[in-house]
RNA sequence: GGAGGGGUACCCAAGCGGUCAACGGGAGCAGACUGUAAAUCUGCCGGCUCUGCCUUCGUAGGUUCGAAUCCUACCCCCUCCA
């Protein structure tokens, strides 16, 4: 959709890459780069760790998209080298160095995932060890040079723990020394990273310009938030949407956000334009049934992380299962040997891992939560007879054929 | 090195000899209402062979008929002074 020769209107480019961007440094430099009416090289850093993304990361990745179908290029760095630091931003996170079989490894699998997002074959893949082992102490020195602790100390991090007195170790100066170097090395026009990012990817700016060269625009980009709409996405807090998940998955997960988190999915996360997406809010507004709009993101999203034929049999189930009230059509199987007597329903519930323990099933039972084969079951003495297969049912969203052999 | 405060269930946080499986809030789960939304209301929220039993209140001992609550030692965290 993009042709490279002829470049999309600079105000067109502007309110696309302006879109839920929280910041934009500077916008007159961007606006005069976008006038040289070439591709810009649009960087963006990412740890070696084992990548398991989840929507939160596809935010930056999905405007790195953005450039890719304004024609412009996109610089994915993997931080190798800059791993054996550790960034400070994650205050004790101190990681152990990785092999270079293990980053090399990690690569893989980060390609196989942003592709997803991205497109293969407008991104550059770099390795910042590339060029920061062949520079040396006296290369890294000379970097340091170029910046000063003053300047190293606004970032608010290093200036609060000076401030208390707690220990900012000198390596910790050479992560956003480095980080900033890398957009030397790449003559970076362009910088994308979280807002947490912000300090580091400014630094770029500066180095950039004592190297002689133009400085980097810098965009930062919104933390995402989960499920839960207030805290951000994570693994740890359980609120993420893996673009691993199955399809089934996802779907389900971004039709259970709130209708108010579904327009920030969509701002930040929809290939969908911002023209398309008003007027979704103005069909809202006029009464159509928000689910419905929920329906196209969770399509969108199985779409991208799976294939178009994923994304209909998840909607089509979604329908089935909830609009239509229809068992899910595979369903996990439980096979337990009874030995040919009779299971009671709570050990069976705990068996199929319906439920934690036996004391949740059956306080479950007690709540009406549970259901075989449809009816109500609210009897904790029910048994699941020998040699039949019951579909048992806890709550909306917890089922699973159990099998008593 | 000295002085003081604290470690309670997923998180925050009460309790300070029995009525404590442990107040309250958050998160979570379930029911009602719905659009698998939000909001709201209700219930649950350590385990088990469940009207009882077992294991939990930093760790290990001790006192007591009985301890999360008292004593001793140890480990860890925080604050102030040096």
């Amino acid at each position: 959709m993009s042709d490279i020769n002829t470049p999309f209107p600079i105000a067109e480019q502007l309110a696309v890459i302006r879109r839920g961007a929280v910041e934009i440094l500077l916008e007159d430099d961007l606006r005069k780069k976008l006038a040289q009416g070439r591709p810009l090289r649009v960087k963006a850093g990412f740890d070696p760790t084992a990548p398991d993304l989840h929507l939160g990361h596809t935010v930056l990745l999905t405007k790195l998209r953005q450039f890719q179908d304004l024609g412009h290029e996109v610089i994915f760095l993997i931080g190798d080298f800059t791993g054996l630091i550790g960034d400070p931003t994650g205050k004790n996170a101190t990681r152990p160095p990785l092999s270079p079989e293990e980053v090399a490894a990690n690569a893989q699998t980060y390609r196989e995932q942003v592709f997803k997002v991205l497109a293969p074959e407008k991104t550059r893949v770099v390795f910042n060890s590339e060029w920061m082992s062949e520079i040396g102490a006296a290369g890294l020195i000379r970097i340091a040079s170029k910046h000063t602790v003053a300047r190293m100390l606004e970032r608010d991090d290093f200036q609060k723990r000076y401030a208390e007195g707690r220990p900012i170790a000198i390596h910790e100066f050479l992560y956003p020394l480095i980080q900033g170097y890398d957009s030397v090395a790449l003559n970076a026009d362009i910088e994308l990273g979280g807002t947490d990012q912000k300090f580091n990817l400014l630094v770029g700016r500066q180095l950039q310009g004592s190297h002689g060269q133009e400085p980097q625009v810098v965009i930062t980009m919104p933390l995402l938030e989960g499920l839960d709409g207030v805290q951000k996405m994570s693994k740890s807090l359980g609120n993420y949407i893996g673009i691993n998940e199955p399809p089934g998955e996802i779907f389900g997960k971004i039709m259970s956000i709130s209708d108010d988190l579904m327009w920030r999915y969509f701002e930040l996360l929809s290939l969908k334009t911002t023209i398309e997406i008003t007027s979704l809010r103005e069909q809202v507004n006029e009464g159509r049934n928000p689910r419905d709009v929920k329906i196209e993101l969770g399509c969108e999203m199985v779409e991208r992380f799976h294939n178009k034929l994923a994304a209909d049999r998840a909607h089509e189930e979604f329908l089935n299962r909830f609009s239509r009230g229809h068992a899910p059509s595979d369903l996990p199987i439980y096979v337990i040997d009874s030995k040919g007597s009779s299971i009671a329903l709570v050990s069976a519930i705990k068996t199929a891992n319906l439920a934690a323990s036996t004391s949740e099933a059956r306080r479950l039972i007690n709540q009406g939560a549970v259901r075989v084969n449809g009816e109500r079951i609210g009897n904790l003495e029910a048994e699941l007879l020998p040699s039949t297969s019951s579909t048992v049912e806890i709550g909306k969203r917890r089922i699973a054929i159990i099998s008593v052999s």
